[in-house]
DNA sequence: TATTGTTATACTCTATAACTATA
DNA sequence: TATAGTTATAGAGTATAACAATA
């Protein structure tokens, strides 16, 4: 029975995510949309933050990352690219692929966003006590680990090569 | 400085979030798109949970809920309703607005959608200890109170009374 | 006159299929 | 032949503006 348990305590926690975490992601959104308009869509947002993180990363990299297909993130990388916040440049060693960069512009952009962002959630979360904050990021470190993407979906410009195998 | 350490640490707590829930949303998300397609796109699921949970639910106050327009809520609707997953019928006390439910059917795939997500989360969450388990619990019950939405947003079907002045 | 909701139109995002270019 | 990416086309979602119906 310990593992029945185990396993009705995991299902608890994840109904509590999954009452929690949509509530806060429209919260987030819906607030930076108030403040922005249609400045940088939230699929716009993730592309800039994969691609600041993976600097060089080619579309089927960012694409895998965005959960979507290759015309999907083809089509968003155009209009970043339209707006001068993504610089998207042919591979030398292999000209059928394309390496994604942050332009000046697109960083200051996703940096701007993310800070607004992170600075209107912690308004949300000044009044917790020390205490409750703590239990917030020790959650939040829990959680990271586990849904982090496995060898981060192979290296950001290299083919795929059977990572889910 | 205590001031100064309380916003600064609200603020690291910020940045893990922006960090996490968006990783594990996009997870959830892809997830559910793998095994069922279009059958059920994130805002349709998310305005069959706010109807379910507001039963003769107004389009406005749907709309509200969803942090969209409402030409955005009532075509949302259209293909609700088109698809027998939700019910829409004017209100007979004031014949401007529509009352909102759910059929049966639309009931019967909010239920299944919402377990399979909950119980393919919980696959996640399964090798975690006890104390690590509660912890979450504890971040996930203290997120939630911190961002409920005031007051409900008003009544389900009542009119809009300057909920945000 | 104010409010609820719909329709008209345009743009973004995504999907599938067909295509080009490179390896 | 296989892979990386684009283009073509279609559909969902959202926004603004104009409109209809009701209060």
């Amino acid at each position: 029975m310990s593992e029945l348990n185990l396993e009705a305590a995991a299902c608890a926690c994840a109904a509590e995510i999954m009452g929690t975490l949509p509530l806060i992601m429209r919260t987030i959104g819906a607030e930076m949309h108030r403040r922005h308009g249609t400045e940088l869509s939230a699929p716009q947002f993730h592309a800039l933050r994969v691609i600041e993180k993976h600097e060089g990363a080619s579309l089927s990299f960012l694409a895998r990352h965005l959960a979507s297909g290759l015309p999907s993130a083809s089509k968003l990388v155009d209009g970043l690219v339209d707006r001068s916040l993504v610089a998207r440049v042919t591979a030398p060693a292999d000209r059928r692929r394309v390496l994604l960069s942050l332009t000046p512009p697109g960083r200051a952009m996703l940096e701007a966003f993310h800070q607004e962002a992170v600075t209107y959630l912690s308004t949300h979360l000044e009044s917790l006590t020390d205490e409750e904050q703590h239990a917030i990021l020790r959650a939040m470190s829990i959680l990271r680990r586990r849904f982090a993407l496995n060898g981060d979906m192979g290296c950001p410009g290299a083919p795929q090569q059977g990572a889910t195998a």
